[in-house]
DNA sequence: TTGCGTGCAAAGGTTTTGCATGGCA
DNA sequence: TGCCATGCAAAACCTTTGCACGCAA
């Protein structure tokens, strides 16, 4: 059966495949547009974010934010991962995206629901601050 | 003393007043220049931009992204608010953006910072999820 | 007078939309 | 054949930059 309820194409196939393959990263359309051209088989960028658009309705993806400025990020959402609660640090200096599965997280989600009525989804939450690194190679910028 | 090392103009103090009259919610740029236009003292855009970006600096505002396609936030960083520590929760269905001061928060900063090296900047992460009111009214949109 | 502040206009980048063509069923 | 998918071009949007003029000191 054919979820998407659309035709199977080469794009919307080669862009899946995209997905799965880089599920444990993150990626912007300007990568997965990139990516093809190198390959020897651009893709527009009208396609990959319909079709972005179409696998966030389906829950296929995630769409974060990192700044602004910078495209949108968009993940694969596996269901076996969806077990560990996943969040992301995001360091403000070097830019770096850390992954962060941390038992304390489950506590704060199940605090912060229980608690204050709100349900959080750690997948699309970025934390912002400073890594290790920055913080002792701390030479004035 | 002027500790922003320029000139007082009308529309620096504007803006600043205008954060500090704002400082329990979150503003945008547009926010900030409809403001000024409807009460027959419009700002450009720009001069807008270039305050925020040295208030900024200057560490009397904050500055945080709630979407990518959404324009930046901002919010008054007053000093005596900033012992709380000061998340903020958004709703993914009505939008709505929470202020949430809980001292769970600190312990998980804690954590985070001396279990995994990782320093958080409270104020400029936004947890992603859903209110009470849409977990409960939660018809089928 | 000097030099920063201002704001118009234009450029930059990301995302969306219109439309004609192409490909799946 | 019928209809969706594709991708070019253009638009919309937020943000930044260039430049000439205005205003604070």
């Amino acid at each position: 059966m054919n979820n998407s309820g659309g035709y199977k194409t080469k794009q919307r196939e080669a862009i899946l495949n995209y997905m799965l393959e880089h599920k444990n990263s993150h990626v912007t359309v300007n990568k997965i547009s990139d990516y093809f051209s190198e390959q020897g088989t651009p893709v527009g960028v009208t396609t990959i974010y319909r079709h972005l658009e179409k696998l966030l309705e389906q829950g296929l993806v995630r769409k974060y934010t990192v700044d602004s400025t910078t495209c949108a990020c968009f993940q694969y959402a596996s269901q076996e991962e969806e077990c560990h609660e996943h969040f992301h640090l995001k360091c403000d200096k070097c830019g770096k995206l850390i992954h962060l599965e941390c038992s304390h997280l489950d506590q704060l989600i199940k605090h912060v629901y229980s608690g204050h009525g709100f349900e959080i989804d750690p997948f699309r939450t970025v934390f912002y601050g400073r890594c290790k690194e920055c913080i002792n190679g701390q030479d004035k910028k």
